[in-house]
DNA sequence: CTGTTAGCGCCTTCAA
DNA sequence: TTGAAGGCGCTAACAG
């Protein structure tokens, strides 16, 4: 029961294993009765390639690697849940790498990675920085292994094939609804860490602001809860009564921000409006419901996918940067 | 630069490469100089191994399959979080198996799981049922690859090592806080879904009622947010006026009820007490802050990985089941 | 359409 | 302490 090998189903069909070989991988290539005959076999052995000698033999793994930061971020673990959809289509089974906090590893694992032998790499971590970047261009160019960034922006260039929205954009508009509202002290809650995609965000926030000859406002928190709080009681005794709209870069900060406004006794959205990033659960069990801007977190993971394997399969894409819609969505935290 | 090869690393420092193969898999075997200039030929050639004929060679993968349902449940992403920062510790990989809601393919992604190589299988599916359990003991035992269950428990049977909480007690003892509270007309309010996990932390609440002599009242709903809402609405209509204190065995699914109540009038703690199960980001999100069963989900991932790590070393793990210790957290939706 | 024959890159006895 | 040689199970020309 153990382990059947090419060879035994080879022999109980009656055929060498080149055969064998042929009804798995190239099945048109073998007459029809032969192909019954060995398939009937292999089942009857409940018999698999060993992945290992088949990737050594074919060197292909029809494996991806998937790399990201700390999974207990709900985007993220959202983007896997489309990654894992799309790739089970191709068969393809995912290796997962969690960077977790500690970045030092990264040029060591990008090695483990290569060596794992992965058909193509997707990579989600959205601190990317400049030297991360150049890393992964020369990962692609010297190993040849295909990389898609998904959910990962590095504006400053376009080498690699990237999925994303227009977060610049999505920022602008979230900022341009309050605007709307005739909210005057919009403040925009960011991370303190370095994410590309929140520093557009953040941009697009500016640019609706300067349009509008607003003053802009940026605080620079922790995705932490207990952190965040803080902060946000902090800016609550020294301007508190200034501000009366908010963007927030994610929707659990945003939450943690109404949160603490309304034990404050702020009504919110009528004394502050609210905007938050992603529609996370966390928008939808958030009281009010947090309005916020829609990201096709799934779409985005399975897109990504899509495209990685198109490339390992050896087609070209020219279209580098793959911007997908997003929408905007009011809810509770807003004045329709 | 593409690839290096053992024998070019063996080529360069002068040795054959049944040495640089032991410098790295036997170091003690090796005397130190040749030891040292070896190291340093792989360090110049940016030398790893091919994982592929290295699990040929040796018939080990350093990797493990994480097995998982749907990744967007917060449980779930945390789960492997853990089994992330305990894998590395050891250099396996992980290689990621998402169910997601078909389970036709479940036999067949054992297989595939099986031909893959992987040195153990961490399970952590809590809808397992006999039909699963079964299968995967039968994997365990024709093919000796070591299983280990994770924040999964199969109660009625204890071949396979298990690692979790003791979801009864915990059950028990968060009613019986609603019971000290003087809450008489307690609900629970669980998955309609079977998830073995869930029946238990019913069971607590049973006993614990049944032990005050009072009556039991479970409602079965949908993770789903909008879906459970229209039932706790109908809830509401129905019988909500005697509802004084509500167990649910998911935080969302506490959280998403508190906002029904509240908006319908009711004052959270005072009206009714409420306690979820697992010390999310949706606890912590919630006004009032949730109270919750705090379930170590990262302490279950890592502790998972690690006796698998064991059982795959060969180490006979007699303690099959694993119970690691929870607490019961009080914040805002009971009175202390 | 099918069989034969080299490897793929590494590990692991067995000798030396 | 080191080297030589035989696989691990499969794919992919090359013949036939």
């Amino acid at each position: 029961m153990s382990k059947a090998t090419i060879y035994n189903v080879a022999l109980k069909a009656g055929v060498s294993l080149a055969t064998v070989s042929r009804t798995l991988n190239n099945p048109e290539k073998v007459k029809k009765e032969t192909r019954d005959r060995v398939l009937r076999v292999i089942e009857e052995l409940g018999y698999k390639p060993n992945a290992f000698a088949k990737g050594l033999a074919s060197r292909r793994s029809t494996s991806v690697a998937v790399i990201v930061p700390d999974m207990s971020r709900s985007s993220i673990a959202e983007l896997v849940n489309g990654v894992a959809v799309e790739a089970r289509k191709y068969q393809y089974s995912l290796i997962l790498y969690v960077l977790k906090d500690e970045n030092r590893g990264e040029t060591e694992m990008l090695k483990d990675v290569v060596a794992s032998q992965a058909d193509g790499i997707l990579y989600m971590n959205d601190e990317i920085n400049e030297e991360q970047y150049a890393m992964l261009n020369t990962i692609q160019e010297d190993y040849k292994v295909p990389i898609v960034l998904a959910n990962t922006l590095y504006p400053y260039d376009n080498k690699l094939v990237t999925v994303c929205i227009d977060y610049f954009k999505a920022g602008y508009e979230a900022t341009n609804k309050l605007i709307a509202e005739g909210r005057k002290n919009i403040y925009m809650l960011t991370t303190a860490r370095k994410y590309m995609v929140n520093d557009l965000k953040e941009a697009g926030y500016i640019k609706a602001m300067k349009d509008a000859e607003l003053e802009t406002n940026i605080i620079r928190t922790s995705g932490d809860i207990t952190v965040n709080t803080v902060h946000f009681n902090e800016l609550f005794k020294d301007s508190g009564k200034k501000i009366d709209g908010v963007i927030a870069v994610r929707d659990s900060i945003a939450v943690s921000f109404i949160n603490t406004m309304i034990e404050k006794g702020k009504k919110i959205p009528k004394d502050i409006s609210v905007f938050g990033f992603q529609n996370t659960k966390y928008a939808s069990l958030s009281r009010p419901k947090l309005s916020c801007v829609d990201i096709p977190i799934l779409d985005i993971g399975a897109k990504a996918m899509a495209l990685l394997k198109k490339e390992i399969d050896g087609e070209h894409i020219e279209q580098k940067f793959n911007v997908l819609h997003h929408d905007i969505i009011e809810r509770g935290t807003t004045i329709k």
